[in-house]
DNA sequence: TTATTAAATGCTACTTGGTTGCATTTAAAA
DNA sequence: TTTTAAATGCAACCAAGTAGCATTTAATAA
């Protein structure tokens, strides 16, 4: 239900200490909405052509840096963003890609095995990411 | 020894079927003779201003494609490469990112527990980015 | 409710990693 | 040595993402 993930999107703003603006909202409750990572011109369809790229793009900043959403890079060339904290130690959160489709999906929080980091090595962050074809291709 | 990274370039070069030119030759033995992975910037800085952009690009996407390197995308927004082949199937190939001074750092080919796909999906490559503080920092 | 203020928006212009087209050069085969 | 297909080098271009700044708006105080 959208207006279940809207009333979602603001009590999440208003736990962040966020404006809650008309863009934040409904930014925030499509991410809700979707289980697939989303590029800025995904979002941007989705929220009509008119918004602006600036705007979206600081959101974007903003959310992540609240860890409402996290990033991610594949080659494509265009990051993607999905719902969800930054995944750190101790979890692998696998995003898939697909090569035909281009869509990435989410696969969930896996735990595994921690990685041996070499002496001095500090880790904080594990991004996976798995290239093949998806069911819908 | 580089004269001895320069013979193996060659070689390699020959193996794939890719005419030997000086610059394609600087850039293997180059990427032979590092361990991290480099961004365009930094290649060009070690092969000198004055290398063109286009050649490289257009270099590090043949060598791609003939599995002499591969790239990495982490969300410096630009692309690193590495030497060696795209990590497949069965194998993690972490890259480590350090937040500090950037450095990408290839971690070698762990073996890993296949990753558990779900119905459909088939798995063609896998990368997976560390991100932290390196020895160095 | 209204006034105040700090922050978000929406423009435009800019930066920059990466690509493309094309004339020139060069490595490899004949 | 000649031939030819491919690589180079240069300039122009493209698009993702950023920055400056005047205007608007959400949240707080009166």
């Amino acid at each position: 239900m959208d207006s279940k993930n809207n009333l979602l999107a603001a009590q999440l703003l208003n736990e962040r200490g966020l404006k809650r603006t008309k863009l934040r909202l409904a930014l925030l409750a499509l991410f809700i909405k979707t289980e697939r990572a989303q590029s800025y011109l995904d979002l941007q369809n989705m929220l009509g052509k008119k918004t602006d790229k600036s705007s979206l793009y600081r959101n974007l900043a903003s959310f992540e840096k609240a860890d409402l959403i996290h990033s991610i890079s594949d080659d494509s060339g265009m990051n993607k963003y999905a719902f969800g904290p930054t995944p750190s130690n101790g979890k692998q959160h696998p995003h898939f890609v697909c090569e035909r489709c281009k869509t990435v999906y989410c696969m969930g929080d896996l735990p595994t095995s921690a990685i041996e980091m070499p002496k001095g090595f500090q880790l904080k962050k594990v991004q996976t990411i798995i290239k093949g074809v998806c069911a819908d291709c």
